[in-house]
DNA sequence: GTTGCCTGAATGACGATTCATTCACAGCGC
DNA sequence: GCGCTGTGAATGAATCGTCATTCAGGCAAC
């Protein structure tokens, strides 16, 4: 409830400044690049004075690390939601790479962010790698780890190279989705990388 | 100083500057990042004085695409070679796959440059799109449909999809292994992503 | 008038690029 | 040999813009 009725545009309606600044970074740094993106033009399409930025965030590497935080963390945890429904560990890979997919197709800035962006220095690299990188990986090996037990796919495989190998595969349907011309809808992609996957893990 | 000194400058064939400050300039993007380094420290990594720089390349940005163009342009005529000597199209993307890790697991900064750094932002991920990897996802498609015709791969699955599941997949790998802190043999790999990908593309 | 959010001009650093200058050497006439 | 001079590669200090960040007030509401 944020209704203030009066003074149409005078009194900004205590709209979350925050999440308007990071709404605009998403924009921002999809389209110039992190490196090349000024944190004036940043708080112009939020709206906001140039210093009302340092209100929120202490520096312009935080709102970077701001937008990774908060989506990963939610695809993650919706993943891990999903394993609590479904007992079948190539209903789980599927759900979660169609999952992992429609949210970076649902919005193409957070995708050339995520894609892109975040990639750009070993230093972002190894934070990313570390937070949210590993622990998405290791939900992967995890599923795949329960289907070998459960006879379903080959024991012969190392998991963790599994695990690698779809989340490499999904990660470039992604990459290659945001710098198509073509305009397509990626999540459905991940049917067919789960097609050539579980055909090359499952037990024949 | 009239004396002859045998010091930095005897008798410098002038193209090893230009060699030099290409060196350099891998070390420290890798090291730094792109945005981070600055003509500076490659000038003093290579041994030469700022302006140096500046009598082989435009720019630091020159500097970054002629290490992609030299680099991608030896792999992929090397796979390119290959593909004449083999006749198994199953051979051929093992050997491409191979022929592609051994390339970056011989030079951990040429493969930081590579990974990270050509990717750091949307302009330079379109030049090394449009450049080299689309014509090596080319590469890995021809074969892929080679077998198909030969009867050896499914002909339900979309070759363009089969050539990035395994481009991800092997550039996972290489991500992968420049992050970790163990130290492992990037090569080998590549027969395990094969082992996946050729299980879940053939014919059964 | 006080509190607390906002503002945006000013500041200070930083670093890519430039360019006036140096220097080694090659050719040349003697 | 021996000066003399032209050449251009190499140098590195100075330049010039460009921002990230700061901070001295402004303004609304109470």
């Amino acid at each position: 409830m944020r209704s203030v009725r009066y003074l149409p545009a005078a009194r900004p309606p205590v709209a979350d400044k925050r999440e308007a600044i990071l709404r605009a970074a998403t924009q921002v740094f999809a389209r110039n690049g992190y490196f090349n993106s000024k944190v004036a033009d940043i708080a112009h399409v939020a709206g906001v004075a140039d210093g009302t930025v340092y209100l929120y965030f202490k520096s312009k590497e935080e709102i970077l690390h701001s937008i990774f935080d908060r989506n990963a963390g939610e695809i993650i945890a919706e993943g891990r939601k999903l394993l609590g429904v479904l007992t079948d560990a190539r209903e789980k890979l599927r759900r979660i790479a169609t999952l992992h997919l429609e949210r970076l197709g649902a919005d193409r800035d957070l995708a050339v962010v995520f894609q892109v962006e975040l990639r750009g220095s070993t230093k972002f690299m190894e934070e990313f790698s570390a937070a949210g990188l590993a622990e998405y990986l290791h939900l992967i090996r995890e599923v795949f780890e329960e289907g070998q037990r459960a006879g379903m796919f080959r024991t012969d495989l190392n998991a963790k190279v599994v695990a690698k190998v779809l989340f490499g595969a999904l990660d470039e349907m992604a990459t290659n989705w945001i710098l198509s011309k073509r305009r397509y809808k990626l999540a459905p992609m991940a049917d067919q990388v789960l097609d050539i996957f579980l055909n090359g893990v499952s037990v024949r």
